[in-house]
DNA sequence: ATTTAATTGAGATTGAAATTCAATTAATAA
DNA sequence: TTATTAATTGAATTTCAATCTCAATTAAAT
């Protein structure tokens, strides 16, 4: 079950846009921010059908696009032309290794990096907004 | 034109995977390395028929797959659904830095964040086989 | 309880990319 | 050079994730 904080700030924000606070909308959160990370759209809305949730693609479609301009769920594109989505609720930033057989996912920060990007922006008259920083490879299991 | 080294060794290329050197093959080349970068599927296609190249859709998108997978050219995904493609013949390595407002692309390469990339995958146990690295920002004109 | 505008969901649509298959063509051997 | 053969081409079709449509439903303000 999603924390009070959570759930008071998630009212919030759809009343601050303007829009209800539906039961989709609760679940579809509650889906992600409590489920497993790195999943598409299809994995979500099957696993809530699977709970017997009553909710359609398009909402979950709909609300992942709402939650993610909001800044509560992070979208990554992996190149596979599906998208992954992951709750930022939980975790601070990091980016991912992704191993190209099993399609592992392993997490990671590194400050050095980050503080680079910063500069390569600056360096280029360019105010960073935002970063994808992607390693693909083998992972141990796959080499 | 194709330089001769290029011609030879695409020819070469092509014979080693077994495939034909056709005239769209080869066209499909030269319109990439001779023309601009960072184009989609659809231009490089229209480019050609502008120019009064025989070729279709389907050649182009099966060519540059080859093209891509044969380390000719870069495949690059922003993130918007449509990949560009740039050759990997006349640059070296490098990453983008792109606008998100006017669409602007400037590259960069940086050693110490290659060197760090390397690590990464290394204290993860992954052999890194490469890696997409975007940053997404306002350029000068746009801010 | 009523009103009103937003939301939902089944199904249709979109658009980039991939695939099909008959006609064509490159490349090898005679 | 010609014949043979297997690969290639291209128009059209298909795929698939994602988006959109619109009638029926529902949240929330009055």
């Amino acid at each position: 079950m999603l924390s009070k904080k959570i759930y008071d700030s998630y009212k919030t924000m759809l009343s601050n846009e303007g829009l209800k606070f539906t039961p989709q909308r609760l679940e579809i959160l509650e889906e992600i921010v409590l489920g497993e990370g790195h999943r598409e759209c299809e994995e979500i809305y099957l696993s809530m059908k699977k709970k017997g949730k009553s909710v359609s693609r398009a909402t979950v479609y709909r609300t992942i696009d709402l939650l993610v301009k909001n800044n509560l769920v992070r979208k990554l594109e992996l190149g596979d032309g599906r998208a992954r989505y992951e709750s930022k609720l939980n975790s601070s930033h990091h980016d991912h290794l992704i191993c190209i057989d099993c399609g592992d996912i392993v997490e990671f920060v590194d400050d050095e990096i980050e503080n680079k990007q910063e500069e390569i922006a600056l360096n280029n008259g360019f105010i960073l907004k935002k970063h994808i920083h992607q390693l693909f490879g083998l992972c141990k299991k796959c080499q």
